[in-house]
DNA sequence: AAACCTTGCGAAAACGTTTTCGTGTTAATA
DNA sequence: TATTAACACGAAAACGTTTTCGCAAGGTTT
């Protein structure tokens, strides 16, 4: 390939004015076209490309949206990425991510830095410190800005912009009740403190779900999991020395259901035999762990599909009014060998 | 926040030129005092940053990396992205992250796209199909085209340029002689079909390993794994079906070591007490597993930073004959359960 | 012959910034 | 008093593109 060529050199080939080239190149009638057949000849020759970065200033958007997530490494976010990677590419944008690293200042750089003319729009998951400081003037100052925004999965009710999230409370209850319709009677939860929104919804389908059936909620069966609290299986370990341990346990997510097993297995326990287990985010260690574990399926790819298509939408509408939504992605219990019958 | 405001603005409020409020904000020695704190104070207050569009189209750089992988959905590559981000972000660069799939195809739409003025330099772990068809010609283009580029892990030999690999050959000595040390007759490779260069790699350690103790090989032994063929468990049973059943696996890859542990499972056979195995990259199914995976930690969050490290550093440095190197970051075994002793 | 239309192209503005090079005013120096 | 220096600012180019408008030459219509 020959270096990267501009309108400029080719005017400057043919002896005509840089518009002229411009034109030509976009088979406009205005060239004659025997001057528009030599110069795309050339331009193709060289592979001429526009540059982004004069077309980006010039038509005052990027053709990117920006991610930020909490975190990469994390087989939930990275299906949400493709999910978006997917419809995005396909509409001829490009997508930049940002990692905010569940630090509310990260967050706020990266925002800041996107917002900045980098991107068209921005799609974020909101880290858990910013929901626990409960400090969301960035969001607004970005939509006031008038940068369309979208949230998924960790959302916040305060800020008015299209939403794309989990079913939580009904992935909890799922949960909960198919481990008391195979029979548990001791059901516990392993879920995160209050702050982290998703634990919190899922602990309350748990709830609903127990009081379906007239269920007392024991709070010694709520065990509350963080790694702010130390070695995290120490902490799912209280939650099986109990006067009366739980043949049942739901996990709002798959590592603590992982450990869970694991710690069961320590104690002497077999899954499903003696406690059955259900994890939430249907990710690697879902599947590949023995026994492969029974789980409450995200779909992370349909909510980046969607919540892109929400940002994209609000980009192509010229509307300045728009009615801002809440899809809900809803869950499936996928039945595996860590759960009886 | 108020709207996003530009010099133009600013030099209207004041009747002054644009050149002047550029300078004032720069804190230039040409500007009175008197009206650079004006200038400042008004600028501050509606939060004024210079835009980024413009800033790259006169620089002519981005301050953008692009990387391009072949999967987001892959704990190692998100761990590197991780190192990268990480320093990147450091040193005031920002990421964009393309997948190729595997296929060779979007992988060259992705580098045609970022090399269009979108980045700055490139990060590249190529994708299986590319390694399989060996069409290097894009890399070619871009190197010619003065942009760098560093490749890591999966990477060409014949394109000349910084390059961060796993050494994955020691790593299959090294598992395979742990498996030795620890009294294994009889030890199979799970294995990628061999135009997979880490997984050939990783196999001549294996290889490596038996031949020092002057062990035959044995073609039966080495079970080449791939999705094409089918479904893996299958193809890894295999592996157990054997006059002479293996006593130890090393597995390529977390996956398949995680589905050999099932499959041994399956059979009746207890791990690590009848077959001991061993797996590559320290993801979440190794940790989380049980039992838990020994394994051969890759090590990605420095391969991550070393990449982006290479990549800076020729963008820096202005001679135009660097000295391309290749840097090897070597590997850790991780004992865990999964391995006797 | 005068008025008009078509064809084919160039000039210039615009996007927002930085930077080099003037330039006019005032103050200090010879 | 005439020259020079310092100061404070503006004009303009540059990055690469698109697009509106203008204009000349030639042809066609009255």
């Amino acid at each position: 390939m020959k270096k990267k060529i501009t309108l400029k050199q080719i005017s400057k080939e043919f002896e005509v004015s840089i518009s002229t080239v411009s034109k030509a190149l976009k088979d406009s009638h205005e060239i004659s076209n025997e001057l528009k057949e030599k110069i795309k000849a050339f331009a193709d020759y060289y592979h001429y490309r526009p540059n982004s970065l004069a077309l980006n200033l010039r038509n005052q958007k990027t053709k990117t949206i920006g991610i930020i997530i909490p975190e990469i490494v994390h087989h939930f976010f990275t299906t949400v990425i493709s999910g978006i990677e997917h419809v995005a590419n396909e509409k001829g944008y490009n997508v930049m991510i940002c990692m905010s690293n569940e630090s509310y200042e990260k967050e706020v750089l990266n925002m800041d830095m996107l917002a900045n003319g980098v991107v068209d729009g921005i799609i974020v998951s909101v880290a858990k410190e910013t929901e626990e400081k409960e400090e969301y003037s960035h969001f607004k100052d970005l939509i006031s800005n008038g940068i369309p925004l979208v949230m998924f999965d960790r959302v916040i009710n305060e800020i008015y912009c299209n939403k794309v999230i989990t079913n939580d409370v009904d992935g909890g209850y799922l949960a909960t009740k198919h481990l008391m319709n195979i029979g548990c009677k001791n059901i516990a939860i392993l879920t995160t403190p209050d702050y982290v929104t998703v634990g919190d919804l899922r602990k309350q389908g748990y709830i609903k779900a127990l009081q379906s059936r007239n269920i007392p909620i024991d709070d010694n069966l709520i065990v509350k999991v963080s790694e702010r609290y130390g070695d995290i299986e120490e902490q799912i370990k209280k939650a099986f020395d109990q006067k009366n341990p739980p043949d049942g346990i739901f996990a709002v997510n798959e590592i603590y259901a992982a450990v869970a097993m694991k710690t069961a297995k320590n104690k002497g326990l077999n899954v499903p035999e003696d406690v059955s287990v259900i994890g939430f985010t249907d990710g690697l260690i879902s599947q590949y762990s023995t026994p492969s574990l029974t789980t409450v399926a995200q779909h992370g790819y349909a909510m980046g599909e969607k919540a892109v298509k929400l940002l994209l939408d609000e980009l192509d509408s010229q509307e300045s009014d728009i009615q801002y939504k809440t899809e809900i992605i809803e869950t499936d219990l996928i039945l595996r060998e860590s759960t009886k019958e």
